[in-house]
RNA sequence: GGGCGCAUAGCUCAGUGGCAGAGCAUCGGCCUUACAAGCCGAGGGUCACAGGUUCAAGCCCUGUUGCGCCCA
């Protein structure tokens, strides 16, 4: 057995271990297995993202994934990317631009796509590869692509299986427009953005009478594309209006003041609300409600178009704009502009302002797919986790809009329907052009231009995936999936979009669980975004990375680039900044899951903290340390002797054996009750808690003279003192054995190093990945031990406190050249007493002292100074050694009037009637009990005052 | 405007009506034969504010303030 290095080094593990998954094939799962199914498929990531901590929030998956594998499930976890229509084809349409100077038109449809395909070829697989690097355990063999031929079957499948029964249709809507992408957008790929704007009062005067009807508004420009103005019914200012008509401005254009209650809100502005149906989702309803004509004044490329008056033709919507009220004003009908505050549709991905406009679309009929999708949680087919984003769900999915489908691109799943040349109202949508042709009964249709929105092939993604439209082995075994783990912000883009079409294609829910995870944010709780400079590439955390890395600067930045990136930087993550100056270290895979394990508790945002994420490399050293410990005090262990006398009961455990096996035992049902119920956090937590405190700071050091070659007598060997070492060793060997497999789901790579190198039983696994999760073996729980090792625990802790207050140090050595320091301790309690006699050797060398005497009362002489814990003293002998009176005088008079305090509220709770009677009886017993303790502990404490204030007036 | 969430130690966060906790940071002491990326010890709290329910409230209810998110 090689001696482990001394520090652990995750660049010389990480790597070499997920090759060897892959190369055993330990990720791929078995469709044919008897084996309970366990599937989870991936949010699939963008073919032209780079990993973010979004990604690495999968971690949660793979700890499910591997737990659930080692408990011997069918476990499959699906891995894929998506073709991201927008984001690819701009990505490319700039790398071209930029290399060839030539624009997608140029190039031509064809070619423009075939270039796209080249450059995922090429860099479509950069983000799976990062995904490895943080130890996924996707099951590589079965990786999809939304554009691959499988799942664009499955969309033009989807596509014309829905059009035939009446639930997409095309239809010229107001859709939301970017003009800079040049596409629509559905409803949720519009960020609305708070913004400064103006609301400016517009004079309409009204035909025949000198009246004039001030509107407010705060686009005036769209007042050219007006075709009504709208009051309030019940508004007594312009009640005498209703039905009369105004002369819009500008256009010269009469048209109708109309009522709604609806659109006009009577406090607002003035009352009058102009009418524009072709460029406001508002105003479009109400178009509808009074049979208003819409008049289009805004083309696609947000520039005004000749229904505009001569002078406006051609403007932008900013320049239309200064020359609308330039117009306005020169008429005198500008009656006043104020500031006023906005929120603005901005396009998710360009931040252009999102132009609503008349178009026509393809939509899918959302309504009857929401009915099930509804009823299925309600009825707990599918639930959330954590619940509360039920009540979201269902809000959402109640007021659910029709969906804008079409995509004006060229990269995406082109629309299977096709149109008569001749007679564009002549549409035919069909799974393959032949067909298509066969039903028009002519050869020269053609396809419709447009493409499918991403999240339209997304939404089939936990069907489409395993198989579907064919009724694959896979889609029996793995569908439905069990969970469906992801981030908040794609709730209805995505998780409920697969619902209604997994209901709808399937007849059965698409996942049983939804887990909603936090959002990674920065130091300051924003949100990561590419502009606010306050996005960290988990890579840098994982491998170390120099400040300009960080930074992200693309190639050939300025001296003063680089200066307002660091300034983000330093804004957004002030404590990382200071603590890293020059850079990251590396951190390693492992450290950066733990963090955002126990960082993701639900309901909260994870600020991203690389300190704490450092804290947990600690930990990963830690285990590295304790198992190296165990290594250079390992020979001659026998891991199949100790499993049999475990099991029979044959191994000679000490308390302290006896005591971690039953502390194990705690965890490990702790463990697994929070796995089950998705509280992943609080197991991670568990884990941590347990390897540190119980198992390094307790048991080890409990068991080092254990542990020490078996010492011999007159030449013969020490049978008991051998036998304690074998129980020690083949206890330290199992506990690590076991708590390794429990951490194994959550760090991965370093417990699969330590593990192989633990000396295992016979016919062990080659690999820790493939052994089964442990499960608490009751048998092994031993409440005595526990009770023991408490009272043990309770009194090293006094007497290493008394110690640390007065300084006595150096008199610890094991062996050093001066006596140790000698207490008498007194213990009140017969059972925390008898315990402490029985082990005094234990309590001797955890504190580095000498226990003189353990005894039930004061001992009638001696210099008696002490620190009280509980019903226990721990007595210092000797009052010549207490250098500091005053000192110990207050420490002791401050600790009196905590204890005072204590009492007065305890008692005056038990001499409430009230409490006595109502509260349970345990607790006003509890509550008994404990007033005992502390009216002990308050006339010790004073008896010890008295001791030292005698010692002082003496010295 | 509507809805939801959050507010606990300097920082990041647990705490599911019954004795206010952890990690990090701080301070003091230790290179104790696994780990100084460590060990031992200590200090640090008006549980945002104001009411209410209850024998008992960090926890339940109402309101206020501040922050964040979602929907319009």
């Amino acid at each position: 057995m090689t001696e482990l290095p001394k520090a652990y080094d995750p660049s010389q593990v990480e790597p070499k271990w997920y090759r060897v998954w892959m190369e055993q094939g330990y990720f791929h799962a078995d469709a044919q297995t008897p084996k309970t199914p366990f599937s989870i498929v991936i949010p699939p990531p963008n073919i032209t993202g780079s990993l973010h901590m979004g990604h690495a929030m999968y971690v949660i998956q793979d700890v499910l994934v591997r737990w659930r594998r080692m408990q011997a499930f069918n476990a499959l976890w699906l891995p894929g990317t998506d073709h991201a229509g927008i984001a690819t084809q701009l990505v490319v349409e700039r790398m071209i631009q930029r290399e060839e100077g030539k624009s997608r038109h140029e190039l031509g449809r064809e070619e423009f796509v075939r270039r796209v395909w080249l450059w995922k070829e090429k860099y479509g697989d950069r983000i799976n590869e990062q995904l490895r690097v943080l130890g996924f355990s996707l099951d590589w063999e079965r990786a999809r692509f939304t554009m691959d031929e499988g799942l664009s079957r499955a969309v033009i499948e989807a596509f014309v299986r829905l059009y035939e029964e009446g639930l997409i249709y095309r239809a010229r809507r107001l859709i939301n427009w970017c003009s800079r992408c040049y596409t629509a957008l559905s409803d949720l790929e519009v960020e609305p953005v708070e913004r400064e704007g103006r609301l400016w009062h517009i004079a309409y005067p009204v035909l025949d009478s000198d009246e004039r009807l001030v509107v407010a508004t705060t686009r005036p420009e769209t007042l050219l594309g007006d075709t009504a103005v709208a009051v309030h019914p019940e508004d007594e200012r312009f009640k005498h209006l209703i039905g009369r008509k105004v002369l819009l401005p500008l256009a010269q254009r009469p048209i109708p003041i109309v009522a709604d209650p609806i659109l006009v809100s009577m406090e607002f502005g003035t009352g009058a609300v102009k009418v524009t149906p072709a460029h406001d989702f508002n105003d479009f309803e109400a178009g509808q409600r009074h049979g208003l004509p819409q008049v289009s004044v805004i083309d696609l490329h947000g520039r005004l178009n000749d229904n505009a008056p001569e002078p406006f033709r051609g403007l932008t919507v900013a320049e239309a704009r200064t020359a609308v009220l330039a117009a306005l004003a020169q008429q005198g009908l500008l009656v006043r502009e104020e500031a006023h505050r906005l929120s603005i549709g901005c396009c998710q991905r360009c931040d252009t302002v999102i132009e609503p406009t008349l178009s026509m679309q393809w939509f899918v009929r959302t309504g009857p797919l929401a009915g099930p999708a509804i009823q299925a949680v309600e009825q707990g087919k599918t639930r959330f986790v954590p619940e509360h984003w039920t009540d979201d769900y269902f809000r959402w999915m109640r007021n659910i809009r029709d969906w804008c489908i079409s995509r004006q691109l060229w990269w995406g799943h082109r629309i299977p329907a096709y149109y008569d040349p001749d007679d564009e109202s002549k549409v035919y949508v069909a799974r393959t052009r032949q067909e298509a042709c066969r039903a028009a009964g002519r050869d020269d249709l053609r396809q419709d231009e447009d493409v499918l929105d991403t999240w339209f092939s997304s939404a089939l993604w936990p069907f489409s995936t395993l198989g579907w439209p064919e009724q694959t082995r896979d889609l029996r075994t793995f569908y439905p999936t069990s969970v469906l783990e992801t981030g908040h912000d794609i709730l209805f883009f995505w998780v409920a979009r697969m619902m209604m079409m997994g209901l709808h294609f399937m007849k059965k829910v698409p996942f049983r669980t939804v887990l909603l995870h936090a959002l990674v944010v920065d130091e300051n709780g924003e949100k990561m975004s590419k502009v606010k400079g306050n996005v960290i590439d988990p890579l840098h955390i994982v491998h170390g990375a120099s400040l300009d890395e960080i930074l992200d600067l693309r190639p050939g930045a300025s001296a003063q680039e680089r200066q307002e990136a660091l300034e983000k930087f330093r804004r957004a993550f002030p404590s990382a900044a200071a603590a890293y100056p020059n850079g990251f270290p590396r951190q390693g895979a492992d450290a950066l899951r733990f963090f955002l394990v126990v960082m993701g508790a639900q309901g909260r945002n994870i600020r991203l903290s690389i300190p704490r994420i450092e804290g947990y490399r600690h930990f990963m050293n830690k285990i590295w340390s304790a198992v190296r410990f165990f290594l250079l005090h390992s020979a001659g262990v026998d891991p199949d002797w100790f499993q049999e006398a475990l099991q029979e009961g044959r191994a000679a455990l000490t308390l302290a054996d006896r005591w971690i096996l039953s502390r194990l035992q705690r965890t490990t049902a702790e463990v697994d009750e929070a796995l089950t119920a998705f509280r992943i956090s609080e197991a991670a937590q568990a884990l941590y808690r347990f390897f540190w405190t119980e198992l390094c700071d307790w048991y080890i050091e409990m068991v080092k003279p254990q542990l020490q070659p078996a010492a011999r007598e007159g030449g013969t060997p020490d049978q008991e003192a051998y036998e304690r070492q074998r129980a020690a060793q083949g206890t330290l060997a199992h506990v690590l054995d076991t708590v390794l497999r429990l951490l194994h789901p959550f760090i991965p790579f370093i417990t699969e190093e330590l593990w192989t190198r633990l000396p295992r039983p016979t016919g062990s696994p080659q690999s820790l990945m493939i052994t089964m999760y442990p499960s608490a073996q009751e048998s092994l729980i031993d409440q005595e031990a526990e009770r023991r090792v408490a009272a043990i625990q309770t009194a090293v802790s006094a007497i290493r406190s008394l110690r640390a207050a007065y300084r006595l140090t150096g008199t610890d050595k094991p062996e050093g050249a001066g006596e140790r320091l000698r207490f008498v301790l007194k213990v009140p309690d017969d059972a925390a007493r008898a315990a402490l006699i029985q082990h005094h050797s234990l309590v001797e060398w955890l504190a580095r002292v000498q226990v003189a005497d353990i005894v039930a009362d004061y001992p009638q002489e001696g210099g008696v100074i002490a620190n009280v814990v509980e019903g226990q003293t721990a007595l210092l002998l000797g009052a010549d050694r207490l250098i500091d009176v005053p000192a110990e005088r207050a420490r002791l008079s401050k600790e009196i009037a905590r204890v005072d305090k204590d009492l007065a509220s305890l008692r005056g709770r038990l001499e409430n009637s009230d409490f006595v009677q109502r509260a349970p009886a345990e607790v006003v017993e509890q509550s008994r009990v404990r007033l005992r303790e502390l009216e002990q502990r308050a006339a010790e404490l004073r008896e010890h005052l008295r001791a030292v204030e005698a010692i002082g007036r003496s010295t």
